[in-house]
DNA sequence: GTCTATACTAAGATAGAC
DNA sequence: GTCTATCTTAGTATAGAC
């Protein structure tokens, strides 16, 4: 792996702020050359069609989940918690990520409905044997996914009904306290 | 009311089932003409834009709301079992343009974001005098977020991770041990 | 490696025939 | 009330200059 080129993260960044902040709709090639300072040509030559760019920005979102289930696992005070309170955005990079590729989702992408399912399998796998029965981790992940849903709902950083601070120490509690194995 | 033009709710149905199996990408006025059996400029008779479009959908979601809402809050086994059983997929009317207008969400219209975030809130109203405290109201939401943004996530019909039958059964059972008042 | 210019396609919308 | 024809705008993509 060489070291990566500049512009094609800065034009990688930009598309996937479009598709957070404005929805997938709004998300074009033009629009993304315009917020990444290079012209449609430019854009172009590092991502030759739209479905390449698509295409970046699933592996990227890969590679940052790839060390996200490592954290959850080796994380001290147990993958529940770490994974319910890693599910509220923190507008970090792998939650922009996801969030992008949720756009993508919605919009008809199957790629991008796929790599989603195949990342909560992943997840799901590192929670199961912390989790007390099929029916805690069902719970679990629900939970996690209306977290993600609510985040998903608003632009990115406004803020939803989603539980923050004490509000959301206090569910984690709830949640462990029905699910903990 | 007078009794309602079969067109027009002939359209608003193709325009909904396109949202739901292709995505609002795909949700176009020639694709939904096409797939109501009518020609463009019929389209453009009954609704004069696709802002038109967009708003009957969103007027039709928010009549079936109300009954909704009155339904749950007259549920005999209660309305949090009520609310988590109706919250998967049934394909029935008031799950087709609740998916449908998240797809719209999805796709960066404003208005159907914040149509869903008030249908949510009236839920939450009636839900609040049956949950134990605040945090036990969050979970029953965030439970029944998580069970339509699965829907959302498959096409409407392909069956996803979510839990069916039994496995429903258990899972609300759960959530009302912990959260019921 | 990045830009301009441009071709091609499809979208939303209007006008007016039937 | 529904259709055809057409205008305008915007999207993806190509060719080729710099």
């Amino acid at each position: 792996m060489s070291r990566p080129p500049l512009a094609r993260d800065k034009v990688l960044d930009a598309f996937e702020a479009i598709l957070i902040e404005e929805g997938e709709r709004a998300a074009t090639m033009e629009a993304t050359a315009r917020a990444a300072g290079v012209s449609k040509g430019g854009l172009l030559y590092h991502f030759g069609s739209k479905d390449a760019l698509e295409s970046a920005l699933l592996e990227r979102l890969h590679a940052l989940v790839e060390d996200d289930v490592a954290a959850m696992a080796a994380s001290p005070d147990g993958p529940i918690a770490y994974f319910l309170r890693t599910s509220v955005m923190e507008n970090d990079r792998i939650d922009r990520a996801i969030l992008a590729t949720s756009r993508l989702a919605q919009g008809g992408s199957a790629r991008a409905r796929v790599a989603l399912r195949g990342i909560r399998d992943q997840w799901a796998d590192v929670l199961r044997t912390h989790t007390r029965d099929a029916t805690a981790l069902d719970l679990v992940m629900l939970v996690s996914d209306g977290l993600y849903f609510n985040n998903a709902l608003e632009g990115g950083s406004i803020p939803g009904p989603v539980p923050r601070g004490a509000a959301m120490d206090a569910l984690i509690a709830m949640v462990e306290r029905a699910a903990k194995a």
